[in-house]
DNA sequence: AAGACGTGGGA
DNA sequence: TTCCCAAGTCT
């Protein structure tokens, strides 16, 4: 073949583009800006990264973080799940690296949250391991460069497209060529419509040759999103003029893990404020004392990749602190409430109709 | 191995 | 409005 990587490597020096994490080879500040990556657009996680490594300048300050510190610092970000692993795998590098972030493909590998893409991008980057980073710029171009109709899904699959990812790394400089597959990808061999007409690989592309650039990579059947009916119940009432809520931490294997929200009836259908009580799963008891005067939101709709959430929150005014807690809730002002961790559902409701609330 | 996990932006 | 995502990982 044409030497591809040389090809490469010519249009990675001319196109590449000057993003932070690119100024360092710190295996931290990596391993922080592939994980704010994974499924983020670059306009949207750039932001994030700056504000993490602020917060958190080095894998010791991370570990010794609470959850909460860094759940609140991702808020908006998505995929939450994400920061708690960080927040994991900064406890693992202290307790089982002394502190010294690894740049070695298998020890990578077992920290949590860090699959074969993102040790991959590390250990090449930060290390100069010769192993193929191959995330989704990288498939894109590798299928239709060879006109691959690759099953995501399949292991052996993938075991194919990493051997011909390493061909690209031979003999030269494998963090910067895997960063130029990835950027050639993320720049030049787009998802819709990509000028192939400037691609330097134009000629050799099979799938532009054959016109079946749109066709690939084979994407998975998409599910459509199920609609879920969440009630709120937002107990209210005031402390020396304060307003105070009842709120909850939400549970890890749900959307929204650990993150904090309110007291949460969830039916299949959505149910209005006169049909509150009288519906069998309608669960939590009036509270004592009882409710001064209660009304309902209007619905938000909070549109997600895998569902549909419509929303709505019941406000219950109460002349004092509510004697019984449920379960698994407490008292916060709402003040305090603003700084933690929660689902941008909450921060656009109470931003919205937090006005009501007090 | 399939499904779950968020958000904001563009067509 | 609705759909499709965007530098994946975990279970």
């Amino acid at each position: 073949m044409a030497d591809n990587a040389a090809v490469l490597r010519e249009w990675y020096r001319v196109h590449s583009r000057d993003l932070p994490w690119r100024k360092t080879k710190d295996p931290y500040k990596v391993w922080i800006s592939e994980v704010i990556l994974q499924q983020t657009r670059v306009i949207q996680g750039t932001p994030y990264y700056h504000r993490f490594l602020k917060t958190f300048p080095d894998v010791k300050s991370l570990a010794s973080a609470t959850v909460e510190k860094v759940l609140g610092v991702w808020e908006g970000l998505g995929y939450y799940r994400r920061a708690l692993h960080l927040h994991e795998a900064a406890r693992q590098v202290v307790e089982q690296h002394g502190g010294k972030f690894p740049v070695h493909y298998k020890d990578l590998i077992r920290l949590k949250g860090i699959g074969d893409y993102t040790a991959a991008a590390i250990a090449s980057l930060c290390g100069g391991e010769a192993v193929p980073a191959i995330d989704g710029n990288v498939r894109r171009f590798l299928c239709r460069l060879y006109q691959l109709s690759l099953n995501p899904a399949s292991a052996s699959d993938n075991q194919y497209l990493k051997k011909i990812a390493v061909g690209f790394l031979q003999h030269h400089d494998p963090g910067t060529l895997n960063q130029a597959l990835i950027e050639f990808g993320a720049l030049q061999c787009t998802p819709g419509l990509p000028d192939c007409q400037m691609c330097p690989f134009q000629a050799e592309c099979l799938a532009c040759q054959n016109g079946v650039v749109e066709l690939l990579p084979v994407r998975p059947g998409r599910i459509k999103p199920k609609t879920r009916y969440f009630t709120y119940i937002l107990y209210v009432w005031r402390e020396n003029g304060i307003p105070f809520v009842l709120i909850r931490q939400r549970a890890t294997k749900d959307i929204w893990a650990k993150m904090y929200d309110f007291p949460l009836i969830e039916s299949t259908e959505g149910f209005t404020s006169a049909e509150y009580g009288t519906k069998p799963d309608s669960g939590i008891p009036e509270p004592e004392p009882a409710t001064v005067r209660q009304w309902m939101s209007e619905t938000y709709i909070h549109q997600l990749t895998h569902q549909r959430i419509e929303a709505r929150f019941l406000m219950k005014q109460l002349s004092a602190a509510p004697a019984l807690v449920p379960q698994g809730c407490f008292k916060i002002n709402l003040m305090e409430f603003r700084g933690l961790a929660k689902p941008r559902l909450i921060s656009r409701f109470l931003d919205n109709a937090g006005w009501d609330l007090r």
